[in-house]
DNA sequence: CGGCACACGTGAATC
DNA sequence: TGATTCACGTGTGCC
């Protein structure tokens, strides 16, 4: 019998057929003996299931140049490089972002520069001085490391221990924060100025 | 002539050969009447070209199965899927980085939540009054947007007026910022109470 | 042994 | 027409 076959990679071609062949009358082997190989059949699916496959791959490939068996892996083969460079310059970029996106990074972006480091090449460090002036009032001076926010957070945390301020004045410069207030302690004025200073200096580790 | 052909693949594989298949003889067809199909030496090129192909996109893919025709098609297939998933993946992830790396999510996450939008929900607007009190001192409140370092900017561009803040407080609830104070005019007291307000009003706007 | 995978040479179809 | 591509059936080696 006679084995009439279509296009194998025409029949489930969703693109357009490789070209437009027919189908095509093979010779026979029954009019010689009657035999056939034995794995003919064998063969044919395995053909079948081949093209099945480059057609499957085919339909992976977005850019077609050619619907040759050749130009399919061909097109196949740029493809698969295509998207492993694609991946590689993703995953780079995926590292750049998460560095530049750190917490570090955006207390820098926040803040500017770093304030501790330009306080350290400045020269400048934290410092607390208390000292009496008229009656019962303090004046006290404190310098440290600048941050968005810190004066208002300085003033709460005082308030919290009785500290209230007068004549505050705040600098900013080269990183570092300057305070200058007069103070008058709520507490019926039971700090004395080293008491004061000591819990200046505690007051300013948390902000 | 015989042509006595190495396996096409075994020859350049350099990750083994498909099997270890020998070279096998073929019929001559010089025998019968030194006839030879036209295209035999085409067939025989397109058929090394093809194996070539079929070599490279195999050492493109990573994992290997089998060696057979077959399977490097199946497994090159399967390649581009992971290939293209994780270009994806990749992508989304780079958007969703880019996203939350804008300007206004670092303001979010510096400030909390929006601040502007709290203000809105709990029914909070700017606002600014002034009134006098003793002598040519005035009692200012100001309501505005909760901001970081917004109270010392104020204080700043205050003084940059000549506003003197005494007694001063500073509350912040809801994203809104309330601050009251009593104020001394220092350019020797020229600003009355409706210009001072103008003048906080026009102060908070570039908080 | 049978099944499987392959390369081969060939006729036919297409450009 | 000539060049190229394809599916086919087969022989053969390997497991």
């Amino acid at each position: 019998m006679e084995y009439l076959a279509m296009n194998e990679l025409g029949l489930a071609d969703q693109h357009g057929s490789f070209r437009g062949r027919m189908g095509r009358k093979r010779t026979s082997y029954d009019e010689t003996g009657g035999y056939k190989s034995k794995n003919l059949h064998a063969e044919r699916r395995r053909r079948e299931k081949l093209s099945n496959r480059l057609l499957t791959l085919r339909a992976l490939v977005p850019i077609i140049t050619n619907m040759n068996k050749g130009t399919i892996i061909e097109d196949a083969i740029t493809y698969i490089q295509e998207l492993k460079k694609n991946v590689e310059v993703l995953t780079d970029m995926l590292q750049e972002m998460e560095a530049s996106s750190s917490e570090e990074e955006i207390k820098k972006r926040v803040n500017g520069i770093d304030a501790s480091e330009e306080m350290k090449q400045c020269g400048i460090k934290e410092d607390v001085q208390v000292s009496n002036i008229e009656g019962d009032k303090l004046w006290i001076k404190i310098i440290l490391e600048k941050k968005r926010g810190g004066f208002a957070r300085l003033m709460e945390k005082m308030a919290c221990f009785g500290l209230e301020l007068t004549d505050s004045n705040v600098t900013t410069s080269k990183g570092a924060m300057l305070v200058t207030a007069c103070v008058e302690g709520a507490f019926g004025d039971n700090l004395t100025v080293q008491q004061t200073k000591e819990l200046l200096t505690q007051i300013i580790k948390g902000i």
